[in-house]
DNA sequence: TCTGGGGTCCTAGGACCC
DNA sequence: TCTGGGGTCCTAGGACCC
């Protein structure tokens, strides 16, 4: 690399957690104390303050398990509000976007971007993408620098990690010996597309910490695992291989599943939550302008249950389509005669594949019924679930989840605005 | 009693074709 | 005695991400 020549540099920028601070910004009693959100159904812990981390609580503990500690502790848990969580990241990128060349949102709390080719000092550029963010959407955000996008993933973790470096953590601003110091501390688990199995098997070979899977041998690498984590050793020494996408291809699958807030074994209701799914699925296809050309259904017993019962079904639709009346009827018309009677169901799910963006239907394809548009002028005019098909329609259902400790969507709902009173 | 939801990519193996 | 080789497409399963 030519020394005169700019590098290329790597932010990655990550809220800190997120569930949380969405959380706090609309209940400021939660600052400075524990506080969890939990998964649909207040299943289990998906999100913790630095306080709820410190007392040991883990990402994934079911609730159930923690409720009685938790009052002994003073901890707090949310149902998670994804309607608030969406809307706040929405506003997230929108700020870090004045700030970067190119940007790359990768989740729905952080986002890859390039640093602006003027040279900006990273630190600089870091601090005023934190303080930026903080100033005009009040949620605290680490930054992570460097020459590539695993690395920045790194020095974003130490950004997180280490108070003394305020949520900003430039990995340029490291001599080689000290890179390789900062590497031998952290496990492989810490790298980007590292997780247990592969870090198991990795200690087999002797690679234990971040600067032993930097120092291997890419080729061995390659042969005992993948070409992925090939490119990640490469990563790690600094060479970029995994580019930064500005505009990735559009989603392949969409995913609606759920479990239900009581397990049942009533085939109606089993439908009926597959028919809900379903609509729900195909609204979010309808808003992307997609068409999908089949689904999957499924539907299962508890997996902690004795014998596990697990029922799909896959439907190809006659060519590929948005139609809610087409989809709907033959998912649950593929699922209905595969559930078993006197098992207790307590999660189904519709997959959409074959996702693809809005085309002219050849002559001869069935016709769409027109229910989808007029459905979403109704959504656009009345609010999203005014109208629905069937049993769908109802306000509450016999599947619907649990969620007792649901904050209010504060940035989305004219029902739901935040008060604030002033006392003198 | 009670354990999330929504994605991606890679690999291996089988079917099928010439 | 000893059985081609290369290509594509599809699916299932594994691993990972947040």
């Amino acid at each position: 690399m030519n020394e005169t020549e700019p590098t290329t540099l790597y932010g990655l920028i990550d809220a800190n957690n997120f569930y949380v601070s969405c959380e706090r910004l609309f209940d400021p009693r939660l600052e400075g104390r524990p506080v969890v959100v939990l998964s649909n159904n207040d299943g289990c812990v998906v999100a913790r303050s630095q306080e709820a981390k410190d007392l040991g609580v883990a990402n994934g503990t079911p609730w159930y398990s923690l409720r009685k500690q938790a009052r002994v502790w003073g901890l707090e848990a949310r149902s998670s509000n994804y309607e608030l969580y969406a809307d706040l990241s929405a506003r997230l990128m929108r700020i870090v976007a004045d700030h970067a060349a190119f940007m790359e949102p990768y989740s729905i709390d952080e986002t890859f971007v390039r640093l602006p080719a003027r040279r900006l000092d990273p630190q600089r550029f870091g601090e005023r993408v934190r303080d930026d963010v903080a100033r005009r959407l009040g949620i605290p955000v680490s930054v992570g620098v460097a020459r590539t996008k695993t690395l920045a993933k790194l020095a974003n973790h130490g950004a997180k990690r280490s108070p003394a470096l305020a949520g900003v953590c430039d990995f340029g601003r490291y001599t080689p010996e000290q890179a390789t110091r900062i590497m031998r501390s952290y496990p492989t688990t810490e790298v980007w597309g590292v997780a247990g199995r592969t870090a198991r098997k990795l200690t087999l070979l002797g690679i234990d910490t971040v600067a032993d899977l930097r120092d291997a041998d890419p080729h061995e690498i390659r042969r005992r695992f993948s070409i992925v984590l090939e490119r990640t050793v490469l990563e790690l020494r600094g060479i970029p291989m995994i580019a930064l996408d500005e505009h990735p291809p559009p989603r392949r699958t969409l995913v609606t599943s759920r479990m239900f807030g009581t397990p049942t074994s009533d085939p109606d209701v089993i439908v009926a939550a597959v028919s809900t799914f379903a609509q729900q699925a195909v609204s979010r296809l309808r808003r992307a302008h997609c068409v999908a050309a089949s689904a999957e259904t499924h539907a299962s017993s508890s997996w902690f249950g004795d014998h596990p019962v697990f029922i799909r079904a896959t439907c190809d639709f006659t060519s590929p389509t948005a139609d809610p009346l087409v989809i709907v009827r033959d998912v649950t018309r593929a699922i209905r005669p595969r559930i078993l009677p006197g098992v207790r169901y307590n999660r189904a799910g519709v997959t959409l594949v074959g996702v693809q963006q809005e085309w002219q239907p050849p002559l001869g394809a069935p016709e769409d019924s027109g229910l989808g548009e007029a459905l979403d002028h109704l959504d656009a005019r009345f609010g999203r679930h005014t109208v629905a098909l069937g049993v769908a329609g109802l306000k509450h259902h016999d599947f619907d989840m649990r969620q007792d400790a649901l904050s209010r969507r504060a940035t989305t709902r004219w029902d739901e605005l935040a008060v604030v009173s002033a006392h003198g």
